[in-house]
DNA sequence: TATAGGGCCTGATGTGCGTCAGGTCAATAG
DNA sequence: CTATTGACCTGACGCACATCAGGCCCTATA
């Protein structure tokens, strides 16, 4: 005997709040690697753990997240919203990198930019403001700032973020044999030649620049 | 009054175990979408959770994990180890896919490959049995296994694993202006004309193929 | 206008989880 | 030999977590 419904019919297509929530967990996802618990999401969204509990369901329901019931953090975003390639995500801005310390401890994060979500979209990333004018003629300024996907290893041609002992740098990376060469894009700077014994860490990869200044 | 250091010295490399811990927690990371509990962890690494506790406390030590103190699955990998560019890394391989349901239910893995783990690295893959012929000018022959990196959207040109309806498959993907074509590579076969109304769905780009029978 | 969904709340419940103390055993370096 | 580390254990502590019941308001539909 199934009646006909009466009121209201359930919605098959994501609504705003459901929408923010999906972004509020990529962004949290991406910024720490793993997802937030149904507390800490609702405190980002600034309800209560209960309606946060209620938009995780939903979202389930519709097909945008798995989870495995009753486990902390038990969430993954299986799928993005249709019109979501215009969309925007927010990376943090990276201050000081440390030689010892994580990139994204945060007392190193001084602010946040919004992306392409394309760009972020494998892999976690982060922003740096550049000083100095090495790059000049790969378009990249003093005070620019840079969008770098993290990532330990890079190819021969990249333009990569480089530890050299306590500071990092902004390069061209060169894969030579028995040798790696980061080079500065003007004339007026020296390449750099780093051998084995020399403590080189790859910190990511820049994908892209944007000149906060708009000049 | 710094004593001179008695007995066995801290080791600065990763050892065995920890290698294993670091990779289980990366297969776990790459399956499910976020990191094991403690206790998790140490039920696959079939030891105790303090022990797997012990572990990952070395692993952030030693600069390989970063993780949050006192969070649930508050763990990130934040560094590879240094010989792992020829590691391998088990893949689930998905049987069916169905329209409704996520690729990941456990109900649809079927199995696991090994991959190269540069493969893997950026986002979560997994690996699809091919039936048909209609790829073979590709080199993608009848029941090869093909290594998919889940993604939402690919570029033209990409061979990619597509929904289209309910069921699921390869072919090469080219965007035209208004309307989107799935070309397969194998003249004997029609390619598949897509209009924006249509429910099309991209599972997934093809990064690598694997020929089980070794013919 | 009765009915039901979406979004939100407060409050209670039970247990999963990280952590710590304290201990065993083997390997290693003074 | 003795101190110290790595790898493992048992057991206990207490908080944080997901979940549920019950309720409020607004809006959309039959």
């Amino acid at each position: 005997m199934t009646q006909k419904p009466r009121g209201r019919r359930p919605l098959k297509e994501i609504t705003g709040p459901q929408r923010r929530t999906l972004k509020e967990i990529r962004r949290f996802l991406h910024q720490r690697g793993f997802p937030p618990t149904i507390k800490e999401l609702a405190d980002i969204l600034g309800i209560s753990h209960a309606s946060a509990h209620d938009q995780v369901n939903q979202l389930v329901r519709k097909g945008y997240l798995r989870r495995e019931p009753r486990k902390a953090r038990g969430l993954a975003i299986i799928r993005e919203p249709e019109d979501e390639a215009s969309d925007m995500v927010p990376i943090p801005i990276v201050g000081e990198v440390a030689a010892g310390q994580p990139i994204f401890a945060q007392e190193n994060i001084i602010g946040e930019v919004l992306v392409e979500a394309k760009l972020v979209r494998s892999g976690r990333c982060f922003a740096l403001e550049i000083t100095g004018d090495s790059m000049v003629d790969a378009g990249i300024n003093d005070r620019d700032l840079v969008v770098v996907r993290q990532q330990p290893v890079a190819e021969s041609g990249d333009i990569v973020v480089a530890l050299l002992g306590d500071e990092a740098t902004v390069k061209r990376l060169y894969i030579r044999e028995e040798k790696i060469e980061l080079r500065p894009e003007n004339p007026r700077h020296q390449p750099i030649t780093v051998g084995p014994e020399d403590e080189l860490r790859i910190l990511g990869k820049v994908v892209a620049v944007r000149n906060p200044g708009g000049r």
